[in-house]
DNA sequence: AATGAATGAGTATTCATTCAT
DNA sequence: TATGAATGAATACTCATTCAT
């Protein structure tokens, strides 16, 4: 039988799927017959809507950047914010989108797509951080030289470091990782201790730890 | 014609053969025919040393590891270094190690096996550094808090940071980054300025760094 | 160029080859790409169709079975055939299947299917025939203790001592044998003489036999 | 390390361990490296005994009707023993043989060469058995039209209905078939009934029985 | 007699992609 | 837009056999 769907909405139910096999099993052990198994779609309709394999990759990635951009985007700007506020605004906002595509589900064979995931982090949301930094820096509320790498050194360790994939420290392993990255941080950014507190849910955010 | 080999030697030259092949088109992409092809061996002589492809990509990781570790016994006990000259020798012992690897040839095919490797430095050498640096700090030339942690997040954000397969910066974007966290990593440890420049042949080291 | 198929047609049609080739070179000596290039396929058609090599042997045990209880069917609830008479059919019903499956053709290879082949026979054949044995007995026609065990050692013997791919006879050898097992059947069974002869069409079936 | 053993102790060491998987996993699913790995020999050593696979399979069937013709040779010529008595002990040997060769043990994976070990005791046992069914008629004690194709029937059925690889009949319903095996075996050989009772040791011989 | 490293042909299976309907 | 049958190249792995020591 055949249904039809919204395109824009067939789509977006590719991508998900695929996202969600892709973390579980890892991008190349993921036969595109499964992506459409899982939808109860024919294999041609995927390529319908992807040149390839390869190309769902992208589309997956831009979306998941793009979604957080947009989450961000009015925060950036918003004149009412602090900029540490803005910081705690954009830290929610991504891990917002971290669940909605289950970024946390994933097992060490969709390293590989994280991965890529995170450089495209530091490629096109650190800098906005950064510029937050720096206008934070301005009034006063941030002690920091180099802004820019500062916030790509810790996202990069953070990324990588509270990775379930990569690392599978159990529940008091992590606690401590977690309160003393946010403390370098504090003191590498020169902010009041405890300003960056709401790190630690991002940091943990959602995930299964396991037991004490 | 039939060459054979002292087995141990065969192992060697096999896990170097595919190594070079991971780094360079990645672990999925390289076929098992394609490595022993590039040291004139019959396929079945690769599975008489190993019980699949995954298998060698673990002995891979052992080699490596253990390579490092060997490097870095001595020095580590070694009763006439001090706390820095130890880090030093460390890092000099690692970049040989690369080097005799070819860990810096690899490209973006290569991530994944990359990524393994950063994870096992961070569960195996990680720990030996830190142990060095508390005893720096007995001796008063460092001054941290969190040993252990501080160095896993430096150690991972440099070797993702500086990742070819990963970030590609030109040659200034990469020195910028090279000192500034070379720079922050001394804040951070407690010691005089200029204590860790060794690391910076460490973190570019051996690379082709792009235009400029 | 690429030729499409009904399904069904399509399978039947990889069904009947395989095991064509199967009972003439055995199933482990049967390449799964020997098959489709018995009938122009490619490759992944067979895996579109078959799970493995393993599942089309069930599927063409499963599809002999079927024909033949298909066949019987209608004869065994036939009011107005005697029981003899029902027997025939049925030997005629299995000879006629036999051909289709060229169950005759098979060498020594094949005896690996052919085995499997009687052991489903005894199991879902066997009984049907067992209980027409029992309804002529009530007739008066057959005088016979154990219907139902004494059918499956005549079936399991006939099965085996005339298969080509275990013993070859020659002419002489396998006519008295026919003879011979048929008359022991009709006193087993406690038939009048001659009542059975049928069933040497059914033994020597379609047989090229040795010559003289 | 390298153990030399008398060269004919070592042929039956390879022959009894290759049957021994044979009968477990069939011929074609053993690999010759497994035979070598279960006697700790190695892969050369199979080569200086055998000239190929095939060849071993030939040597154990060779072996083991030899082993059976061995025990039968005597009793076969033995002026003091009746036809019923010498029939007995050729079942008793046939039994002893089997438990010496494991033949009890094998699974569906074996059937392969359990079924061309009945081959060969047809075509080399049989004979000898009907011979004494022959003299057995002479003396009035049997009566039978056919001995030889009489006793291939019975041996083939036997043989293959108590096969623990084809068919799995659970306790009782193995023992009903033996029993009516044996009533038939007596009244188409015509001895008295109960004569031919001891072919219910080697029918059930050291099988385990699935539970009532 | 024994070793075990080396061979290399053989093969099942996977899977991204195409295409006629 | 959707289907799913068909493709066919790619590839990991097996295993009987050889051979130099």
């Amino acid at each position: 039988m055949r249904i039809t769907k919204d395109p824009e909405e067939r789509r977006k139910e590719i991508i998900q799927t695929a996202l969600k096999l892709f973390l579980k099993k890892g991008y190349a052990h993921t036969a595109v017959s499964e992506i459409v198994k899982n939808i109860n779609v024919a294999q041609g309709t995927f390529y319908h809507y992807f040149k390839s394999k390869e190309d769902i990759l992208d589309a997956i990635i831009e979306t998941y950047i793009t979604s957080i951009l947009d989450e961000i985007e009015t925060v950036a700007g918003d004149k009412n914010l602090t900029a540490l506020e803005k910081l705690e605004q954009i830290s929610y906002a991504q891990l917002r989108v971290n669940q909605r595509f289950n970024m946390n589900l994933h097992s060490i064979k969709g390293v590989d797509i994280h991965e890529r995931l995170i450089a495209q982090v530091v490629k096109k949301i650190v800098p906005i951080m950064a510029d937050i930094v720096s206008e934070g820096a301005k009034a006063g509320v941030f002690n920091v030289k180099y802004p820019l790498v500062a916030t790509e050194i810790f996202m990069v360790a953070g990324n990588m470091l509270f990775d379930p994939g990569i690392f599978n420290w159990n529940k008091s392993e992590l606690e401590t990782r977690v309160d003393i990255l946010i403390e370098l941080m504090e003191s590498t950014f020169g902010v009041r201790k405890g300003s960056f507190s709401f790190y630690k849910k991002l940091m943990t955010g959602g995930r299964e730890i396991k037991g004490e």
